[in-house]
RNA sequence: AGGCACGUAGCUCAGUGGGAGAGCGCUUCCUUGACACGGAAGAGGUCGGCGGUUCAAUCCCGCCCGUGCCUACCA
């Protein structure tokens, strides 16, 4: 098989995938070997893959495909959670384009609506993930409403129940009016708008020329006032605590009540308060012992019920406000307090709002019976397992945020009205809380805050306090969040004691973004803890947002979404993986240019060419690995052999602990720079010598030399390039014949998938090749630096003269062939004292000099420009470093090598300038002699 | 309001208590038998500002300015 000249991903892509899929190799090795699990962050049913996942699962797969390789039996659950609200919204959006809702519909055939689109659409994400590589253990693959997780739901709910960890109240809940359902506090999110701060005079009983002046950003919110608060403390209201106040358009008569919450400073210092529609009005009403009086409907809408209580009968102010929406009634109020001159005054007010993180429409505090989860005492363990190291948070950071919202935790409310989900496992007797049922919309309702709950795995069958026989399950369902929570044993098998969640539990590590560690990984934490005695994973490493290049979080709206599958279809998804790893330095956003993903593209297409050149210099037959093992016991390796093992052995241990520290970036890094910097720019570039013949060497030792390097990058990239890395190595596998079976009749040799990931090889190392080869690049370099100065065309070959120690000169004697090559030398020649050259270009390593006699190319202003450049430099860090020196408290106080160094700097700098005068005073004898140089 | 990050080359970002780095971009030169998705060389930075600790600070500490995020009940 010959490569072409260019990488062209499209046509490797999904052969590769498929091939590993049919294969198996996706699944747990059969071995005994230590176990590596992870579960994915299930992605949401309705989802498709963005930036984030991409992201998210490259990691996750980077991770994977390495510890596979280095022998870990690895399960990687893959799976999807149903998204209860997100789902709904779908397929109601659906049912609205024919004209149809959900309660025309019915609970029952809406949610068989929903079953038939998620098995039509809902899977798209997985698909996509194929996309990106993925090495899941598809036969593994969950969703979170299957029946074996659902069955966990209940186990876990029942057991919540029977441990008292659960109950249901009436509380003021954040309420969505277009979702029409309660939402959990970290499910609502805070912005800011511009708003109004209004200034209401509420006029008192007695008195009514006098009055307390509220001021409000929800004017509407006032028709269930039932008190106002001022400060205890406050002299400007202390005659009016205890007094009447005549709630305007309601006619009300409330109290004027004292509490230390209220800040004098704000506003009037005077607090309406609602407490049926605020958090804090709520809790000053408890405190007072205030009416709560419920002024919506489900979907916020001004609702007659309470005022019609209140009044015997319907007010008559009360239809101008019936039936209509939050914000009409607050212009009909401003209107009306306008009118009456009520309203003081408007100040324009930035403040925040809460919203749906579902569908953005304002959350309004809504009173209704709920099911909670009594949280702290699943929090307190799961805060000690961070605390005392069970579980490793990195970047450590998180932890913190971490622990200040565990030890601020509000009970968790579960409960949900809409009809996709886990219908809660409780039922009510029909003929005990049959009347407390609340019609609350078409096929809605609510069972009233004292009707009592039968929990249980299955419906009950008879009442024990009337004996009844009838009951009515409870309408909610379960807040996704909550069967999520379960989802590292849930997805093993539990409630069952399965093999797989004897094996795989807790799981290694859980890699997940930031933005879900309330939502979700303290959830699984509490729940690990509370059902399986044990945390759910060892490690999270939580990485970054992927933003624009902006720094804006892509969003539709916003009009900057890069499309993950446009890029890896344009570029390749190597090139896409690489970058997302390259970039995902730790606790730092990741702001995606597309520029970047070209720039690994490149990369990619440079490791192909690599391969090209290895494999068109190939002798068949070659089983690299081990017959370089034969040539290092011969001692046959030259100079660069030896230099690029050392560093590939050094890059092998540095790229290892970059990924075993989740420093992807590093992990990217190493391997760039070996594979680009290293093997391609020197080592290929030396080892033509003796591919050709220009240098007395075993051709066969080389191409050993080569192969072996260039298997080791293809299994280092792999687990972060999987597509490239088994295109090329299938070819070098064919070419070099078969390795040994890791298992007779085994796959692992049929795909770079299942190969051992190197390990370092002390044996390998060679220091003093390092040196040796890093000094021989100096001198290329700086010869090279001097050409191009001298604008010497590349094609030009030139002399070389260079004077310096025996020991140099007679190492950079024994390497003259690739001096020559590598830096187009037609002669070097070696001198140990005598005159310089006169008029020739200078430069200066260490303490050897190089001279290249130019002659007529040197333009002796620019070289002496040049080289007074060179020596100011020179002069400059001299006497930095002498400062230094001359600095008794630095010579006594640093440590000793740092001091040591210096001097050794000094005395460098010392020789280049020497050299550099003697070099520039030469020049200056030429131009007064007015010799051609 | 509180908390947490961040501010380093034109851009995007690594990094470190002792000689400032990468990728991209830019300039000059080069189609040399792997690769122009390439090669060689180069320019470019008071490491946000001001103080402090230290023999030594881009790095540690404090304050300030700027940016971003998270949390929060100021109507």
């Amino acid at each position: 098989m010959e490569l072409s000249k260019a990488y062209s991903h499209s046509e490797v892509e999904a052969k590769w995938y498929r091939h590993w899929n049919d294969l198996g190799a996706f699944r747990p090795s059969d071995s005994s070997a230590s176990h590596f699990s992870m579960v994915i962050p299930p992605p949401n049913v309705t989802g498709s893959l963005h930036m984030g996942h991409a992201l998210n699962n490259t990691l996750q797969d980077t991770l994977c495909r390495y510890k596979r390789m280095d022998g870990y039996r690895v399960l990687w659950v893959p799976g999807t959670d149903h998204a209860g609200i997100a789902t709904q919204n779908v397929v109601e959006r659906q049912l609205a384009e024919k004209g149809l809702s959900r309660s025309q519909l019915g609970r029952e055939k809406f949610v068989q609506r929903v079953w038939a689109w998620r098995m039509e659409a809902g899977g798209t994400i997985l698909h996509q993930l194929k996309a990106l590589g993925v090495s899941c253990d598809w036969s593994h693959e969950r969703f979170t409403m299957d029946e074996g997780l659902s069955m966990a739901v209940i186990e876990a709910f029942v057991r919540l129940w029977e441990d008292g960890l659960l109950y249901r109240a009436e509380r003021l809940i954040n309420w969505c009016p277009r979702c029409k359902t309660a939402l959990a506090d970290i499910e609502v999110v805070h912005e800011e708008v511009n708003g109004h701060l209004w200034h209401i005079r509420y006029p008192l009983v007695d008195q009514p020329a006098r009055g307390l002046v509220v001021a409000t950003t929800r004017p509407e919110t006032m028709l269930g006032d039932t008190a106002v608060a001022v400060h205890p403390d406050d002299p400007r209201y202390r005659n009016f605590i205890g007094k009447k106040l005549r709630l305007p358009i309601v006619e009300r008569e409330i109290p004027v009540i004292a509490d230390t919450f209220v800040d004098q400073s704000f506003g009037t210092g005077a607090l309406k308060i609602t407490p049926a529609h605020d958090f804090n009005d709520f809790e000053i009403g408890e405190k007072h012992g205030l009416k709560k009086i419920n002024i919506f409907d489900a979907e916020a809408r001004i609702t007659p019920e309470a005022f019609v209580e209140e009044a015997g009968q319907e007010p008559a102010w009360l239809h101008r406000y019936r039936g209509k929406q939050r914000y009409e009634a607050r212009e009909i109020i401003v209107e009306e307090l306008k009118k009456s001159g009520l309203l003081e005054k408007m100040d324009g007010y930035r403040h925040a709002v809460g919203k749906c993180y579902r569908c953005s429409t304002p959350i309004e505090p809504y009173l209704t019976p709920q099911w909670f989860i009594k949280i702290k005492p699943l929090a307190e363990p799961a805060i000690e397992a961070v605390r005392d190291g069970r579980i490793k948070v990195t970047p450590e950071g998180w932890s913190n945020s971490y622990f200040a919202w565990m030890e601020n935790i509000k009970d968790w409310c579960i409960s949900r009205q809409i009809w996709w989900g886990h219908q809660i496992p409780a039922w009510y007797c029909k003929a005990c809380d049959g009347g407390k049922l609340l019609e609350t919309g078409e096929g809605d309702y609510m069972l009233a805050r004292d009707a009592r709950p039968i929990v249980g795995r299955e419906p009950p069958n008879r009442c024990s306090s009337c004996g009844g026989n009838s009951f009515l399950q409870d309408p909610d369902v379960l807040d996704t969040w909550f069967s999520s929570a379960l989802w590292p044993f849930s997805t093993l098998g539990w409630p069952k004691q399965t093999e797989d969640l004897k094996r795989f539990y807790p799981t290694s590590v859980l890699v997940t973004g930031f933005d879900i560690l309330f939502f979700w990984v303290a959830r699984m934490i509490m729940m690990g803890l509370k059902f399986m005695a044990d945390v759910p994973f060892r490690h999270v490493y939580i990485h970054a947002l992927v933003r624009d290049q902006e720094g804006q979080k892509m969003s539709k709206s916003k009009g900057n979404v890069i499309d993950p599958l446009e890029v890896m279809e344009r570029y390749g998804t190597d090139a896409f993986r690489f970058t997302l790893a390259a970039l995902a330095a730790m606790g730092r956003d990741i702001k995606l240019a597309e520029e970047r993903i070209v720039g690994y593209q490149n990369f990619v297409n440079k490791l192909w060419n690599a391969a090209r050149f290895v494999l068109m210099n190939l002798s068949p037959g070659q089983r690299s690995e081990q017959n370089l093992a034969d040539s290092l016991r011969g001692n046959e390796l030259n100079l660069p052999d030896q230099w690029i093992l050392s560093r590939l052995a050094t890059t092998v241990g540095n790229a290892r602990e970059a990924i075993d520290s989740y420093r992807f970036n590093e992990f990217a890094h190493h391997l760039y720079q070996f594979t680009w910097h290293e093997f391609c720019d020197w080592y290929i570039e030396m080892s033509k010598l003796s591919l050709n013949g220009t240098i007395k060497d075993d051709p066969l030792k080389t191409q050993r030399v080569l192969a072996t390097v260039l298997e080791n990058i293809l299994l280092l990239l792999h687990p972060l390039i999987p597509f490239v890395t088994e295109e090329i190595w299938q070819v070098l596998r064919e070419r070099l014949g078969p390795g040994k079976q890791v298992m007779p009749g085994g796959i692992e040799d049929s795909t770079i998938m299942l190969q051992p990931y190197p390990r370092p090889r002390p044996e390998w190392m060679q220091p003093e090749a390092d040196e040796r080869i890093g000094f021989l690049m100096e001198v290329t370099r700086a010869i090279r630096n001097l050409r191009a100065e001298m604008n010497c065309a590349p094609s030009k070959e030139v002399k070389v003269i260079l004077f310096g120690g025996e020991q140099n000169l007679a190492f950079l004697r024994s390497q003259e062939p690739y001096l020559r090559a590598l830096a187009r030398a037609s002669s070097v020649d070696y001198l140990t004292k005598g005159e310089r050259p006169r008029g020739a270009a200078t430069a200066v390593v260490g303490e050897t000099e190089i001279y290249l006699p130019l002659g007529e190319m040197i333009n002796l202003e620019e070289e002496k420009t040049r080289l007074s450049r060179e020596l100011s430099r020179a002069e400059e860090e001299l006497a930095r470093v002498q400062r230094k020196l001359g600095n008794g408290e630095f010579v006594a106080k640093a440590k000793e090598e740092v001091v040591r160094r210096e001097k050794e700097k000094a005395e460098e700098f010392e020789d280049k300038i020497r050299t550099l005068n003697l070099s520039l005073g030469r020049l200056r004898e030429v131009e007064q002699a007015g010799e051609k140089p």
